[in-house]
DNA sequence: TCCGATGTTTGTCTTGGACGTTTGATGCAT
DNA sequence: ATGCATCAAACGTCCAAGACAAACATCGGA
């Protein structure tokens, strides 16, 4: 249903759709010679959508690393098979992941809503956070690039994960509790369904959080976690966002906290990360969060004991 | 706690931080001399505090219908005054907005879950937010542009409106009802607060929500409309969206919708458009859209029967 | 095998110009 | 006085080409 005829997007509208900035686009066309959009009368850029797709596939393969002067060149099909031979090798799709993205594409909400319930009872809230949701979300992702789900079945999928958290969070009260974690992305980082993940692992274990929701400033992220006596500040940042932008903000967060409170980085992002950063604790996946978590508490024990 | 000692801002910074374009802030400086930054080591601009903190009272009253030429000349207290002035009439600050920022300050997340949970509970859903959340919501907006609340501070009110509105929603059965509503908002628009004041407003109706979230494109949208054979399609647009890319969308998303598909948009942003669209129904308030759907309803039925 | 130096790649910032669209005011007709 | 059209100013967005710093990869040496 992806319309392949010519709809035209002007670079303000290839930003958006791509996540590529202006001025990136005018300077792979200079340097690169792609994208190569045609004129209109007054001399504007005008993309075609199978430019649009293109960069949209190279933005992806970007995000996992991948730099664009190897892919620059290649079309889209041989960009979706490389995106394919990158995945982790995966065995044999599991029928869970199948089933939901059958849902997914029959837009069935409540079936869907039903078949994620029926998981979290029966696994429990951590075991449904690192077992189902993460390699769902991996899979609908993987389904995404290769144009197997639209973009309005993907945001629908993220919205039904966000009831079901949310809803089995709030079983849990929310007062008291230790430590206190207060939990928050970066401006320019809109992903929050990562927050949610770690607050439903967190709070479990019995851990007080405090989520200021997405896109919160570092200075206000300083306020907050000296206003909210946190002993720990959790920042959750994507595969898409902009490395340079995570490390400056990370160091100039960590000048900013007072040395006891810790700073934990996590997110798809992280895996990317080379050298460490001095007290930044880097949590790479779901589990080394608990992790973290349980071992801080040990530490935190035996001082106070 | 809003620090005015010298932190530096690059333009990227700048732009996060005020919401208004790199270009735009280039172009004032030249045309208007302000702001004015300094410049690196590099030549490359530096704003100061106090100039992003003026460049964020000029946009909220930019965001209200002011031109910049109008304003620029002010200084930050004279824009606050005319913020002020411009303020709807209110009528002596009532008990519970001020208990509510009361809370907000204290940073006593307990105190407000419960006092919102309790409110929630005593008017119902449909007055918590029609009398409650929506009066709260300018008090607290307001409130920030005074400067009285530190952005952390409303992302942790947003986060606990957001967590009673979805908890109270959940509450409904999500399946079946009539007529089907897609909500979402267009790429660009990421405030996502209004979709669930709307959602939360309309499930008691008996009417079925299908919300994909913030930020879907037009074709998008038409896909997701189709594949729910939703009768109605409504987006929410805040102040600070930019108009024009509100009426194209709108305008395309129109033409691309079966006309059988009625278009809703509403928002604070609606209440600035001068002229009608053919085939869109603005909504630029909670009850418009409540009287709409009703309004919907006999007309549908009365057409049935 | 690990580390450091060197060259290349890549993104972001810069200036200054141009143009289209919106806004608000003025003048004219009803 | 109210409504409508015209016009000029105000304003935002786009364009081009250049510069530079940071990130990265590659190679050589310890």
């Amino acid at each position: 249903m992806a319309s392949p005829e010519g709809l035209a997007f002007n670079i303000s509208a290839a930003e958006r759709e791509t996540g590529l900035s202006k001025d990136v686009l005018r300077m792979w066309e200079r340097r690169y010679g792609f994208p190569q959009p045609t004129r209109d009368a007054n001399g504007e850029r005008v993309y075609a959508s199978a430019e649009v797709a293109k960069l949209r596939a190279m933005k992806r393969l970007m995000d996992a690393g991948v730099r664009p002067g190897k892919i620059i060149g290649l079309d889209l099909a041989a960009l979706n098979a490389m995106a394919e031979a990158r995945a982790p090798l995966r065995r044999e799709a599991p029928a869970l992941e199948r089933e939901v993205l059958a849902l997914l594409k029959a837009h069935d909400v409540v079936a869907l809503s039903t078949t994620l319930t029926t998981l979290l009872v029966r696994q429990g809230l951590q075991h449904f956070v690192t077992d189902t949701i993460a390699p769902l979300n991996r899979a609908v992702g993987e389904a995404w690039m290769r144009g197997e789900v639209e973009v309005f079945e993907e945001h629908l999928y993220t919205e039904q994960i966000q009831v079901a958290l949310r809803g089995a969070i709030n079983a849990f009260p929310r007062h008291a509790g230790s430590p206190r974690i207060l939990l928050t992305t970066l401006p320019g980082e809109l992903h929050a369904l990562g927050l949610l993940m770690v607050e439903a692992l967190i709070v479990p274990e019995g851990a007080q959080c405090i989520s200021l929701g997405p896109q919160t400033p570092t200075e206000d992220i300083r306020d907050a976690a000296l206003a909210h006596k946190a002993q720990i500040v959790a920042l959750s940042f994507s595969a898409g966002f902009p490395l340079r932008q995570a490390t400056e903000g990370l160091a100039s967060l960590r000048r900013e906290l007072p040395p006891a409170i810790m700073l934990w980085a996590g997110g798809e992002l992280t895996r990317r990360v080379r050298r460490t950063m001095a007290g930044i604790v880097l949590l790479p996946d779901l589990t080394s969060a608990l992790t973290a978590l349980r071992s801080y508490r040990a530490h935190h024990v035996s001082q106070a004991a």
